[in-house]
DNA sequence: ATTCTTACA
DNA sequence: TGTAAGTA
């Protein structure tokens, strides 16, 4: 419970984060307005990053050299969160817990199924282009 | 010296 | 994405 504050505790600036990301300054930033990362802000309006950001930024550093664009990352992220959170409410019965599994399958193949769909009747550009990044 | 926002190439 | 400008 207090890993994970320290994991989310506003360390560094957005200096140090670039050489830790080998991101540059713009990158990080229009990531953050894209809502990939929530860096915290001083009173001065700057950001401050946590070893989580950092994290999420190398991921997301991954994912875009794979081919991703903003979309996909987002939907790659959001598989993550959900499947985070259930460490934590281990808790609770292992029903719920493949209640979640199954979540994640399910929006799995329904990228699946759109991504075939797509390449089946020719899709529209717009579709395309936001799945085909998942298949570079 | 660093970072921030905005805007244009 | 890169970069220049004007700030904080």
């Amino acid at each position: 419970m207090s890993d994970d504050i320290r994991r989310n505790m506003a360390l560094f600036p957005i200096g140090i984060v670039m050489k830790l990301t080998d991101l540059t300054a713009r990158q990080i930033r229009y990531y953050e307005q894209n809502e990939l990362i929530h860096p915290a802000r001083t009173e001065g309006k700057q950001r401050l990053f946590s070893f989580n950001d950092v994290d999420c930024l190398l991921e997301i550093k991954a994912l875009i050299e794979k081919g991703l664009n903003i979309a996909g990352i987002k939907q790659v992220l959001q598989m993550q969160e959900p499947a985070a959170e259930q460490t934590e409410i281990s808790t609770t019965s292992e029903a719920k817990r493949k209640d979640m599994t199954d979540k994640e399958l399910h929006q799995l193949l329904r990228q699946q199924i759109m991504y075939h769909n797509a390449s089946r009747n020719g899709e529209n550009a717009l579709i395309r282009g936001e799945l085909s990044r998942f298949f570079h």
